[in-house]
DNA sequence: CTGAAAGCGCTAACAC
DNA sequence: GTGTTAGCGCTTTCAG
């Protein structure tokens, strides 16, 4: 193991002050050409890099930043994470990442692990039980401490800082138009209970969308599922809820489900009752993972962007880390666009209703 | 935002020497028992926190490992990392990712990337390119500059250092003779090029099973898929390869994929045809995905037991990290137990060949 | 043109 | 008991 290479080290070396090395690295005009090529040629030799402990020492940064997500086994999340790497490494920093496991508490605690770590800013998205208790003080006294935060996907109005989103409302809202646009009338929900932001939004698009066509609203063919949230477990409950819910209302035609594993449990079940999907029967649902794709048949969502969301909150933590001092841009909300995938579970728009 | 607590500011506002600052908290019965209190007392109040950053240019430990994954929108992976991720934080590490992309390049960028970050070690699973170059100077390199490395899951004969594998030979092989324990006689391989070292050794893992049982190996039935790896693409020209081999032999009773996406593609090929599953064909796969369990029917599995993988990773690299000076454990090898899970794809064990 | 010195926050050997 | 000092690697101001 041959020791790092230092300035100290260079400067013993080639007989000259560390100073002189510092500077002549930097191309220094003050430094002789003579020296400044000498002492250039010396640390390129061997393969002289500046310790970014050091560095971060001195000038109070770290160059990295902290993601706190709440799962990380999660189609997502993990593509989320990919856009942030990406982006992060492209701009020269580093992603450190902590899991909140959905938990407020653990949320916390990463946070403040992550903090003694000297990261210069978070992104993250809030775990399920920080948003039901809606407390919310950890993140805005790591703002008030100048720890810029950059919020994406599960964000909260209380919070002031840039956030990344989509539009949960209006996405929902057109893929249940999309839905009644293609004759179904009886569009079953399956979402989440109401303090998952989320799931609380995507339920009122999915009212919109009715009221807008003139259809009532009714509160039988609304499930919403309490705690499973995307995990797995439950299936086997949410498929007996389906089951029993067409049982009483058989009249109804389409579900639309807020996440992935909704959706293909949900077909699962519709497909065991003998309903022809898509021909008598359509399903539609929010994803961002494989299962969507490789269900049969083939389930049409609303697809999520998860990569381009990492690489907008990268983007707008690192321009406010990098702003001059008193030039901090505003705080912005993005807004991503969400796009619907017709697969095969909902058949081809044909007339208007 | 309030300045951090430092020593400094704490020795000034009580009028004392760093130094003792520094003893006091750290309970130094050399410090007089008023003295320690008075100190450690307005240092809670004020909710001193030591800067790590400069505990890491002192100690010359970051306490953070490095993670360098081919992929992390993947679930094993995604698994693996969480694995890693808890008992690092347990352990008071932090864990800093880079992913490779599957490219040799991109794996040296990172790592040289996360080495002047200076972790204190890495935890890496080869990228393809690597393994295909079969260039492993960068880990070499690195290990021999004294970082520690861990290898999970795609490692390599040739680098010395903890690895924490699973036999996947082995693990196929049982796969395999479960499949000819419940009547399947033809069993179609899908499987990646040789140069992966785990399809290579799921290959043999296969014959190996086919020739215990007498059975002799058929190259017609196996299939190399070259590119797409895991990735979606290409599943058009596998459903394709599927359907042209069953065609030309139609004695195949069972397919042995080795990985998920292989599987439910094949899968779904096979039910294409009107083929009943189990019954009349069984299909077997490795995998660590949710797709496995939302396909239908369920898919049967070799289970990686992933989060397992990464949790004994990081033990091995910290307690390395962690060993005395010359009192280094022996370089090991784990080999992580794979267990088959069976579900709807494959028919009852019923009688031994 | 070059170097000495201070400082970032902390620890530890050594004085007093 | 407490303080001084040096040092981790680097930058930067100020002298020379």
């Amino acid at each position: 193991m041959k020791p790092k290479m230092t300035l100290k080290r260079i400067a013993r070396e080639l007989d000259v002050s560390i100073s002189t090395v510092s500077k002549a690295l930097k191309d220094d005009k003050n430094i002789s050409q003579e020296t400044r090529e000498r002492i250039q040629a010396f640390a390129q030799y061997y393969n002289y890099k500046p310790n970014s402990i050091a560095l971060s020492l001195k000038n109070k940064r770290s160059n990295s930043i902290g993601l706190i997500i709440p799962e990380i086994v999660h189609h997502f999340f993990a593509k989320v994470i990919s856009g942030i790497e990406r982006v992060a490494n492209e701009r020269g920093y580093n992603v450190i990442i902590g899991v909140s496991n959905e938990s407020f508490s653990k949320e916390i605690i990463n946070m403040e692990l992550l903090i003694d770590t000297n990261i210069d800013g978070f992104i993250m998205s809030l775990s399920k039980e920080t948003l039901r208790l809606r407390d919310y003080h950890h993140i805005k006294e790591t703002i008030n401490q100048g720890v810029p935060v950059v919020l994406f996907d599960r964000a909260a109005d209380e919070i002031h800082c840039d956030k990344v989103i989509i539009d949960d409302r209006q996405a929902s809202r057109e893929a249940v138009l999309r839905l009644l646009e293609t004759g179904c009338r009886n569009i079953m929900l399956i979402t989440t209970e109401d303090y998952i932001t989320i799931g609380r939004l995507r339920t009122e698009g999915y009212m919109d969308a009715l009221k807008e066509k003139g259809i009532p609203v009714r509160e039988e063919l609304i499930h919403r599922t309490d705690e499973p949230g995307d995990d797995i477990h439950e299936e086997e409950g949410l498929q007996a809820v389906v089951h029993r819910t067409l049982d009483e209302h058989p009249e109804i035609d389409a579900i639309f489900a807020v996440n992935e594993i909704y959706a293909v449990t949900a077909l699962n079940a519709v497909r065991l009752r003998g309903l022809d999907v898509p021909g008598a029967f359509s399903v539609m649902s929010f994803s961002d993972g494989v299962l969507a794709r490789h269900a049969r048949p083939a389930l049409s969502t609303v697809s999520q962007h998860a990569v381009q969301m990492g690489k907008e909150a990268a983007h707008l933590l690192i321009n406010r880390l990098e702003a001059e001092e008193g030039q901090e841009p505003e705080l912005v909300t993005r807004v991503i666009q969400s796009t619907i995938v017709e697969r095969d579970t909902t058949r081809k728009k044909v007339a208007s209703l």
